[in-house]
DNA sequence: ACTCTAAGCCAAATCGATTTGGCACCACAA
DNA sequence: TTGTGGTGCCAAATCGATTTGGCTTAGAGT
């Protein structure tokens, strides 16, 4: 006598039941004919039973593998450790796996890939790709499979392409520019980083245009992608070259170099410069001072991803890309700018 | 004509070679007897077609899944950003799937369980639990289900439990001692959280024999593992009332906290009190002053858990537990003491 | 020449579900 | 009475691999 050493089948739910497997199936997936009574009775002993149906052999003749895959941004060895710091991709991917879970998908988290065959040898209906680079290759990949793929961020060489979610990068910029506007700032700037991605490129684009709208000079100052330690020292010198008196920076680490180089040079923050960055994330909440974020709200994010991925998987019609709203988050870091008053 | 519609299948394999299904399987999972010759040329026809069995197939028949779990430290929602916000758990979690990776394994990332039918669910053959509080109910899950399981960490309440990988903390502890007092420290503290991981339990024990074996008085502050903000406030600010001229803190956020503190009061690190951290992290880095911190190997962790977890499934015979050593990562918050000299 | 063994290969059973096609039964209309 | 349509249920086929248990054939031993 095994205690639990085999789950229950089909068959023992059946047999307990005093029904054929295709009743208990039809009862177990709201499908075909089957009286009100037997459903209700067989429903029950299956759940006295504790039975769930393998995986394996669902997959198998049906096809559907109840299994989406997460791939996190790519970035070189050097690099992963500054951009992915932040907790805002802790929480996605959190996030992810809880969406997933209530839709009854497996969440299955795939390293960097680089041929195809990595793909094809998991069991898979389709993925979730984070902040893909233009022409992503891990996108072709899901492509080339046939499988419905969805990003977290758009590919910004085709935007033709609607199958993303993503934060409201240029929202998001605007209400930034307009808060240190607001504090009083008059040379506004941005310290950002060329890395292709749409987080990036909108921040760029919704710069430009405010500053062409209100009249004011652009001072963009674009960090190297790579070493990214001396990069961003490097940056933020030539950005406080340019002697503003408020900068918004997208990426944390960048940010935290600039608060470094303000300290080597004497100047205070808010005293002499307000700083925003693009993300909240523990590190934006504690640092000296605080610094005003925005939330990207990744719990939405994941939700929306997974939503459209699953509407494809099942075979809907392509919606629209979503849109996930921000909220500034006013800190220290942007205190009204009274000096000037 | 479908392209790449529907992927090649055994059959088509056995029919390109000549040979029978039958014989196919075995060249492809090195069984039975097949003749060299047959055997080269089944498997470059396989080759050639790109064909990968079909996971659900194969799992049916041979009742494994290829496919571990991996459960997140449980932490209350509040807490979660503040433990988990250190990059520590990012590259844990992305060595663990790349080793998964590099074993053929798919690794499915899982959501706090509170049932068992939850586990019940997933084609798994068995699961890494991260950081097990005593009596951990999702280990308790595994062992119901009569599935292998691993935990990085100690559960410290079954000292006899030998599934285990983790980093030394004790080491690490005696480590950081040493060097603190070898930099002239004098009233060398401790402030650590009340959570019983072994991490913190192993550091705590450490730091007792230590200050009793030097004969130094224990000055150990806890704080309390909710309401992390404050609670990391009031407990810095015990601990400054202790007077220590250098401290160790476990774990990143109380460390946050108590360069804050030390801000407050007027007081510089590692001017008037040396700081180590007990994981080494993005923010330990880049914080200012950089704080010294004790280098936990994640990849090597990551690495050990999946390769003990795999040799369970594989049935080998019960392993030791696996003891990662750690290296002391010496920054300017403990540079050393040189008023006194 | 006559077993006997081992090598090389394959047909068929198997894993546990879903899905197809159809049978039996009943109610109702012609 | 006979046809017609719908309901409730099930036997068997199916998904794509692995594994079992032979069936040949060739070569060695006597």
């Amino acid at each position: 006598m095994q205690p639990s050493r085999s789950r229950p089948r089909i068959r023992d739910v059946a047999e307990a039941a005093g029904v054929s497997e295709t009743t208990v199936s039809h009862v177990l997936n709201n499908k075909g004919r089957v009286d009100a009574a037997t459903r209700a009775r067989v429903a029950e002993v299956a759940e006295r039973l504790g039975y769930r149906p393998n995986s394996n052999a669902r997959g198998l003749r049906s096809g559907r593998a109840d299994t989406i895959a997460l791939l996190m941004p790519i970035v070189d060895l050097d690099a992963t450790h500054h951009i992915l710091a932040v907790d805002f991709y802790l929480s996605l991917t959190m996030n992810v796996v809880e969406a997933a879970f209530e839709r009854d998908q497996a969440l299955l988290q795939l390293p960097p890939l680089r041929r195809l065959d990595d793909l094809r040898r998991f069991g898979i209906d389709g993925g979730i790709v984070v902040d893909p680079l233009p022409s992503d290759p891990r996108v072709a990949m899901f492509d080339r499979l046939g499988l419905p793929v969805v990003t977290i961020g758009r590919d910004i060489a085709h935007p033709g392409d609607h199958r993303w979610v993503a934060a409201d990068s240029a929202a998001g910029t605007l209400t930034v520019l307009d808060h240190l506007a607001a504090a009083g700032a008059r040379r506004v700037a941005m310290l950002s980083v060329d890395i292709e991605w749409s987080w990036f490129a909108d921040a760029e684009r919704a710069y430009a245009e405010w500053t062409a709208r209100h009249g004011r000079a652009p001072l963009l100052v674009l960090a190297r992608p790579d070493k990214l330690d001396s990069s961003a020292a490097e940056a933020a010198g030539r950005l406080l070259d340019l002697e503003p008196d408020a900068v918004y920076v997208p990426p944390q680490w960048l940010a935290t170099g600039l608060l470094r180089a303000t300290r080597e040079r004497g100047l205070s923050v808010p005293g002499d410069l307000l700083v925003s960055v693009g993300v909240d994330s523990h590190q934006a909440r504690t640092s000296e001072p605080a610094l005003t974020a925005v939330d990207l709200d990744p719990a939405r994010t994941a939700r929306e991803a997974v939503d459209l991925l699953i509407s494809r998987i099942e075979g809907h019609p392509p919606q629209a890309p979503r849109v996930i709203p921000i909220t500034l988050l006013p800190r220290r870091s942007t205190a009204a700018i009274t000096r000037r008053a």
